[in-house]
DNA sequence: TTGTATGCGTTATCAG
DNA sequence: CTGATAACGCATACAA
């Protein structure tokens, strides 16, 4: 705790240049062995750690990392810090968040102004931001590593992590076919999301699978949040007659399908069965609990802080190497059940 | 985007020192208005902003903040990170994230480390870190500027933004106390968190004004975790006689005691009131939904960075005159109600 | 009010 | 394999 050391004090005490110091803290392949263990000796009696900033100025690195994002869900969120976290801090990297407005004109000059403010060695964008061409395009030319998180390749593989959400519906659209179902509903997302085309696409051909059909005024699109969960519900719930099964773009719609239906004395799963997407905390707690589908939103975020360092430090071609596709698996809860004649 | 310009660039195309574009940057008050208007010129011109690093390097500051946390509640990391980036974007500042292990002997090391790698100007710590008295000594004798998050005031107001948790639950207790109820259970938080005691104190407090006690098998300590809400309900519900209301030391465990009814057949609010603390948004989405206890969590964490970053920049004396109080409030929403005498 | 010179802790250039 | 020395971009004591 008391004043911090440089590598100036490491130099001398070790009986040499600062330039080997130097070569020792990067792992220069060209120092003697002997001078490398004096060297290191040194370094840990002292307890000396780099200054970020000096090498930042020298070098143009901060070991920093940057998360992009635009008001996800809180849990969603946190998900992702996690992940990243757990990757970048093993590495000596820190994260710094920063949300922005996915519509603003001046999203991309907003970014810019972080990245190079803060000097950042790379940056981890998520949905919806990270659906945005524009963004990436600017990125790329920057030469400024970048990684998007998304729900369809828009990519180099060296700069996505993507979550196969199309084949995730279509599972559960198989699963709705199974239990009998064939009046189905679906709320989707917001149509300029592609994450929320990608989900109905894949709703609609995994049940024409099983030769049904989703029609027109079964689809409703709602916001990805809880309050239009219950609106679109409830418009769907007030029709004659009422579809036997509901699926949802989301858990918080899902979860705001719950509340509608219990709001109109409808039972789940026995009179209406419910799914939602992303197997959020609130899926599992609210009663009952969702069926769903599991989006492995730490590993993407671990995938993706790996693919960024890969790429800061061996250059691109190594962060190819790293996964870019996750695969959403179907979680089977309380909320669906087998197809049951309404009782007259 | 092209290649960033420097102060260099400012002062010779201004016709000035590097000096003077120093202090125009600054805000001197000892530059010429017609100099200083002319360097502003450039400086917009060349959309010119200061290298941070370099800034840091020279005057040993980052304009980064750090939050340092262990494992909360997700949704409470995401209200406290946007009250403190609402401020501190504004101001400048990044936030870095930062979780670490409570219970780890290397803590104050670990955070030190985190602290003098990224050079921070200041860090924020959320409970129950914040509770460990150890680590902010370091950080006072460090000189680190710091603030921390609790639930009862722990050290100087200019390091506190506390909110009053022991005189809400004494709220709550009364307001179990006027719907009739006086055999009323108790789900505690681990002992060992400071919030977790002030708010059983506050509710016993609260509850022996109107003649209640809380009896010793009506307290079961959980571990603010769902599951444990639902695993301490459980014991609690399987007692005879039922006590007619339950308050939990958080939404995730109130959460749990719904589930534990539902299970059991209980019928919420009819034959058990519930209630929370936190109104995190679960509160409001589950069903029935939760009355609870406000923190306004937002709110805190904008006075932390506010006070932060006034310690920071004008030295403690300022941080003092940013509040250091919030009140929690009490919301009533759909799992309490009146007592009724159980029917035989 | 303005400018000069120096230092902050590293990395990188170029010799040796 | 190793070592002087010059950047890196900015702030600040000290002059003018």
């Amino acid at each position: 705790m008391h004043k911090t050391s440089t590598i100036n004090d490491v130099a001398r005490l070790a009986g040499v240049s600062k330039r080997t110091v130097s070569r020792v803290i990067n792992g220069s392949l060209s120092v003697g062995d002997g001078t490398r263990e004096r060297v290191e000796k040194i370094i840990s009696e002292l307890n000396y750690s780099p200054n970020t900033q000096a090498r930042g100025l020298a070098s143009s690195r901060s070991y920093l990392l940057g998360l992009i994002y635009d008001n996800p869900d809180a849990l969603y969120l946190d998900d992702v810090q996690r992940g990243v976290l757990e990757v970048c801090s093993q590495l000596g990297y820190e994260l710094v968040v920063h949300p922005c407005r996915y519509r603003s004109e001046t999203l991309v000059q907003d970014c810019f102004n972080f990245i190079n403010r803060s000097k950042l060695d790379g940056v981890i964008v998520l949905p919806p931001v990270s659906e945005l061409d524009h963004l990436a395009s600017a990125l790329k030319e920057a030469g400024r590593p970048y990684v998007r998180l998304t729900s369809v390749l828009l990519d180099e593989t060296r700069h996505s992590v993507v979550s196969d959400d199309r084949a995730a519906a279509a599972e559960m659209a198989r699963y709705f076919a199974q239990l009998g179902h064939s009046d189905i509903a679906f709320i989707s997302g917001p149509q300029r999301y592609k994450s929320s085309t990608e989900r109905m696409e894949g709703f609609k051909l995994g049940l024409s699978a099983y030769g049904i059909e989703l029609k027109p005024e079964r689809i409703i699109e709602g916001n990805n949040t809880y309050e239009t969960g219950i609106e679109c519900a409830r418009q769907l719930l007030t029709q004659q007659p009422l579809p036997s099964a509901i699926f949802a773009n989301n858990d918080q719609m899902a979860a705001g399908v719950l509340k509608a239906a219990h709001d109109l004395g409808i039972a789940i799963p026995r009179q209406l069965s419910v799914a939602g997407f992303d197997d959020n905390l609130l899926a599992s707690r609210v009663i009952p609990a969702l069926t769903t589908i599991r989006r492995p939103v730490r590993q993407m975020a671990q995938l993706a802080a790996s693919k960024i360092i890969m790429d800061i430090e061996h250059n691109s071609k190594a962060a190819n190497n790293v996964a870019a596709k996750v695969a959403p698996t179907l979680v089977v809860r309380e909320s669906t059940a087998r197809f049951a004649e309404p009782a007259a």
